[in-house]
RNA sequence: GGGGAGGUUCCAGAGCGGCCAAAUGGGCCAGACUGUAAAUCUGGUGGUUCUCACCUUCGGCGGUUCGAAUCCGCCUCUCCCCA
């Protein structure tokens, strides 16, 4: 697939998806110059070491850059952990927390983790922002604040919405544009990818470029995925799907997507032609969904894991057997035995007896395939392993 | 600097001396239905071997009271108006 070289279609690659392209004319040109001349376009991609935990959302973007990165292009990963100190403003519509150094080291770790499942990190360059900002006197600061005014700030719709609804919004918000504006003139950058929910950044990156006397960045940003639930995704939400997650619960996941958002993720998450997940989306939706979690299983854990992912959930859930893989615990039992609801949270089924009790008194725990409704139910210590199941997908075998 | 309004359980938002573990909605969990979809219906949603009772919770610390999320004082944070 790669042989480093760029190639001339890295236009339809670079901007497959893709909701703002800027400029269009200037992206077309400067691929053409880099082929040319057998130049790598840097394409920049910043990391938020405040949130270590990449989910399918996240891979939009990274998707496209490991296409740049096949096509011989140079990717720039900025860790803005200078950043993180203050927080990006975007989406939010409260302040955000700031993070210390120790915590932004250990994000980064985990996070560089999880992009190597996307990207040849051997081949990407990682800067971090503190680089050239740890050494910046406050005199420094000022000068880059004097580029941006308040007005231009203030156009930013998160802003605008937080003035609206009465929320507090911090002087230093204000600078964080500014700052990953700077990192683009630090690293020269040819082109920066974000979510659509950058695109205020990305721009003011390419004003500072220019008054830097560089060449403004291209900016290209793409669409925010929605969550299982069709809400924007978000971990919070627990509506996402993490990179580091099993290929079963990736698949198991995918099949609680909502219908109305399945195009979206076949479109943003898969590789597959336009015409063939119009067909897929033609057909039975259940089919389709299947097809889509089996790809995306397959994607982070190979063919063969998608294939058992799927075959399995069917067992489990469209043939209703038990799962294949269900884990046996030893428990240490009384002489006399232990209530229900307790056995269930000394099991790590439930967080507390009493969540425990309700769950149990609403029918939801069988034990050894019947439903057992009285949180006191004794049980003694089984001869042969106990088949518990919580809820619709927590089973255990207790000893 | 002055004046005003606020900080409530995951979120939004009621409560304004006891009937408050705290309305309602959202989210979430469980059950029915089903394609682990949507829609709908039912129940639940701080903790404790728990239908009683007890413990912790309504920005923080103190106080008044038999009794406070509710009253008082100080502190702290946010928003608005004026300067």
């Amino acid at each position: 697939m790669s042989d480093g070289t760029p190639r001339m279609n890295d236009f339809q690659i670079l901007t497959r998806n893709a909701v703002d392209v800027i400029e269009e004319n200037d992206l077309r040109k400067r691929l053409e110059h880099a082929a040319s001349k057998h130049a790598k376009l840097r394409v920049k991609f910043g990391m938020d070491p405040s949130s270590p935990d990449l989910h399918v959302g996240h891979s939009v973007q990274l998707l496209r850059l490991r296409a740049m990165q096949q096509a011989g292009h140079q990717i720039v990963l900025i860790v803005g952990d200078a950043t993180a100190m203050v927080g990006d403003p975007s989406g939010r519509n409260k302040l955000r927390p700031q993070l210390s150094r120790a915590e932004v080291e250990r994000n980064l770790v985990t996070y560089q983790e999880q992009a190597a499942r996307v990207l040849d990190m051997s081949r990407t360059e990682v800067h971090r922002n503190s680089e050239w900002f740890d050494t910046m006197r406050f005199e420094d600061v000022l000068r880059l604040a004097g580029k941006a005014t308040v007005a231009r700030m203030l156009e930013r719709d998160t802003f605008e919405k937080r003035m609206e609804a009465g929320e507090a919004i911090g002087v230093h918000e204000f600078l964080y544009p500014l700052m990953q504006g700077w990192d683009s003139v630090m690293i020269r950058s040819d082109v920066e990818i974000g979510g659509t929910d950058q695109l205020f950044n990305l721009l003011v990156g390419r004003e500072l470029q220019e008054k830097e006397g560089q060449a403004p960045q291209i900016c290209l940003t793409f669409p925010l995925i929605n969550g299982l639930d069709g809400r924007k995704m978000s971990k919070s939400y627990g509506n996402s799907i993490g990179l580091t997650e099993s290929a079963v619960e990736m698949f198991g996941k995918v099949m609680s997507l909502g219908d109305d958002v399945m195009g979206m993720w076949f479109a943003l998450l898969t590789d597959l032609p336009e015409a063939e997940i119009e067909a897929l989306l033609a057909g039975h939706p259940r089919a389709a969904k299947a097809r889509l979690g089996e790809e995306l299983a397959a994607f982070y854990h190979g063919r063969d894991a998608g294939r058992a992912a799927r075959e399995s959930f069917d067992r489990q859930f469209r043939d209703r057997e038990l799962p294949s893989d269900i884990p046996e615990v030893e428990h240490a039992w009384p002489s006399d035995g232990v209530p229900l609801a307790i056995l269930c949270r000394d099991l790590g089924l439930a967080p507390s007896s009493s969540e425990a009790r309700r769950t149990i008194e609403q029918g939801g725990v069988k034990l050894a395939g019947e439903v057992q409704k009285d949180p006191k139910f004794v049980v003694q210590r089984p001869g042969e392993p106990l088949l518990v199941q919580f809820g619709k997908r927590k089973f255990v075998r207790v000893r």
